[in-house]
Order: C-alpha cells, then sequence, then structure tokens
DNA sequence: GTCTATACGTAGATAGAC
DNA sequence: GTCTATCTACGTATAGAC
C-alpha cells in the first residue's frame, strides 16, 4: 500500500524541519558541547529517540545548521551584488538588512559564531566556516569596490573594509546573547557606516605620539 | 618545624598560576563545556588531581580566568582616563594597545568571548562579564566624550560610539581563532577609528531607498 | 605537594516495543 | 514514525598512596 507515501515524506519533512529549528535554537545558546540532545528534543517537543532517526549524531545536525546559517548569508551578499542600482545603495541596504535579521533572529549569527569560536582548526565545522566565509568576504569586497569606483567610499583597501565590516557585525551579534546589558545603545547602521565614507582631507596624520 | 613554609606557599603560588596559564588557552579555545580537566592537566605537564588540589572545580577556574581577563582590559581604560594628554591622542593609543594585546595574546578576549556567548544568561560568569563590561564601557565613553569636546570626534552619542568599539574588537578577537584564513587582511586602527572622526558635512542624507 | 586508582553521574547512541 | 528502556563510554570529583 504506497498509499500514504506522499503523506509520510511531508511528515517526514516537517519533523525534520522541527528538529533543526529547536536544534538551532539551542546550539544558538549553549553551543555544540554543552548542548544535550535531550535538550533539543525538550524544546522540539519530541521524543529524545527521535532525534536519531532523523540525524545520525549531534554533530551531523549541528553541521547542517551551521550550512544553512552560512549559506543565508552568503545568499544575501550574492543578491546584493547582482542587483541592479548604485553600488553605496546596495551595500548600505544589504548591511542595513544583515543587522535587522542579526536583531529579529541572532541565532543564525550565534551558531556560526560558536562554531567559530569553540570548534577546533581543521574539524568540519570549521573548514565549512572557512569555506562559505571566503565567499561572503569576496563578494562584499566586490561590492565596496564598486561602491569606490562611484566616489561613495574612500580608497581604502576594500578588503580590509569587508573583514572590518564582518567583525564589527560578528561583534554586534554577540551582544544579542545578552537580556539585561546595561545600557545597550545599538549603533545604528549609519553610524557603523561612517568609516567607509570618504573624507575631505585629514591634516593631524602628523602628530602622532608613541 | 615551619622553616619551609615560605618556600611551599611560593611553590604553591606557582603551580597555581601554571595551572591558571594552561587553563587560559585550553578555555579560550574549547570554551567550558568542551574543556576537560584532563587537558588542562596535560597542557600545564602536571597531574590531574592536582588540579583539584588548587581548585575546587572547574568552573571555580574558568571564573577565576575570566575574571583576569576582564580586569586587565578594565584596567587598560582606567589608565587611558587618568593620563594626561589629549583625550584623542589617549584614545587613540588605548585602542591600538588593546589590538595590539589582542594579536599579540587572544586568549584574554577569546575566553572573555566564550564566557559572554556559550555561558547563559544568569550564571555566575555571566553576570561577572555584564558587571565589568559595565565599567568598561563607562570608561570608554567618558574618554570618547573628552574628545567630542577637543573636536576631534564627530559628536554622536558618545556611549553608541563606545559600543561600536568595543563590539568591532570583540568581533577581530574570533578571526585570531582561525589559522588559515583565507586573506587575513587585517584592519589598521587608522580604518577602526575613521568611524569615529568628524565630518565636513555629507550632503547624501537625501536620496536613501527603502 | 603530588601522584594514581576508583566511584559516581551523566549523556550519547542503540534496540526493541507500540 | 514514534516512543521508552538500556547499553556503553567518558569525564568529574574524590580517596588514598607516596
Amino acid at each position: 500500500m504506497p498509499r500514504s507515501s506522499r503523506q509520510n515524506q511531508r511528515i517526514k519533512d516537517e519533523r525534520r524541519e522541527q528538529i533543526m529549528q529547536a536544534g538551532l535554537k539551542v546550539f544558538a545558546r549553549k553551543g555544540l558541547a554543552a548542548t544535550k540532545i535531550s535538550d533539543i528534543a525538550a524544546a522540539a517537543n519530541l521524543s529524545y529517540g527521535l532525534v536519531y532517526h532523523y540525524f545520525r549524531d549531534k554533530d551531523e545536525l549541528y553541521l547542517a545548521l551551521v550550512e544553512r546559517a552560512l549559506q543565508g548569508t552568503l545568499h544575501l551578499t550574492a543578491v546584493a551584488l547582482e542587483q541592479p542600482g548604485a553600488a553605496w545603495e546596495r551595500l548600505r541596504s544589504l548591511y542595513a538588512e544583515m543587522i535587522a535579521g542579526m536583531r529579529a533572529t541572532p541565532e543564525y549569527y550565534l551558531i556560526i559564531l560558536q562554531a567559530q569560536v569553540s570548534e577546533p582548526p581543521g574539524s568540519a565545522v570549521h573548514t565549512l566556516v572557512g569555506r562559505y566565509s571566503e565567499g561572503i568576504w569576496t563578494n562584499l569586497t566586490t561590492l565596496i569596490r564598486q561602491a569606490q569606483d562611484e566616489g561613495e567610499v574612500e580608497a581604502i583597501d576594500a578588503g580590509e573594509l569587508a573583514f572590518t565590516l564582518l567583525a564589527t557585525l560578528q561583534g554586534l551579534s554577540i551582544s544579542q546573547t545578552v537580556d539585561n546589558q546595561i545600557p545597550r545603545i545599538f549603533p545604528s547602521v549609519e553610524t557603523l557606516l561612517r568609516f567607509l565614507r570618504p573624507s575631505i582631507s585629514h591634516d593631524e596624520d602628523s602628530h602622532h605620539a608613541d
């Protein structure tokens, strides 16, 4: 009776997604090592054993989640590149979108952070992050170069600027872990992008102390 | 025979420090949960059991290390405030020092990162980080205000600028975990501080798209 | 003060019932 | 497809020898 095979497939997809959502939530906060499968099962409202029916082990689930998060970010940068319009506006819009996404659902950013910070160099996750990061960085660098051609961004090494932009984004995502942090004056996109803007000239380069 | 009591105290201090150094190294890379006491004992070249002779449990050691790292950072900002001279130069110098320290021994920054990212809100470490962060942020904000009075920093909310500066610093410290990362164009202090500088005027605020 | 050996708990992963 | 029960491994923390 292959009658319910379609239905079954749908159930399978749903459960898998359910587990991934729960996993994202927990992994993002506690990291791989501190997360117990029982935590995920509880968050997903299903039994312990079922998680192993859908994922071979904890690492496989973690890896799948990190990759999804990376794909999302890479996709954002790719879209910004393809779109028409002024490069500076696309850049501004991209960064605003990233910041907004990070504040709305920090989990995607936090799980990448977890992977970078806690996983040993050479591990599968770490390699994965490195691979995607390269693409993200390259896209962003290209976009910055275009904005520089328009004269909207100061002519500093574009790769350096892209690197800084990404580092700042990640640094800001850390603040999303804290629920209570003192004054929490989250910077505006305008402030964050100020350092890209061209300056007329700075004449105080001469008197820098040791 | 209290003859060797002085000597013993010195040995005790040495061992304790030895364990802390090893603990810093391992915790900074793997985080609290993934770190085994045996890792630390191995890194310190002493036996497993001895660690428990000097620290009640893993958490106590971890907490001590996080606090030391936080004290160091807080101290840097406090010194920068007390020092004489132009505020802008003290600010520039402070940030350069922080960046240099982060690149030389990333462990102090990474362990703070670990504490923020992986520890649950409300935990002892998390509270500790919050307390120190407030002081660090306050000092930096004060310094920025002084630089604004000198006209060396754009008149944006000083707290927002301090927040951004700290977030960027932490974001950059993440890159120190990777040994291979692709182009690794680490930004210069000049680039990082660009966004603080006063701008003559920007007249393209008008045409921002959705 | 420093070590090795052991007890205990916990979490990952599997087996088998429904 | 989903659950509960169990096996197993490992790591924390302690006890006791040197």
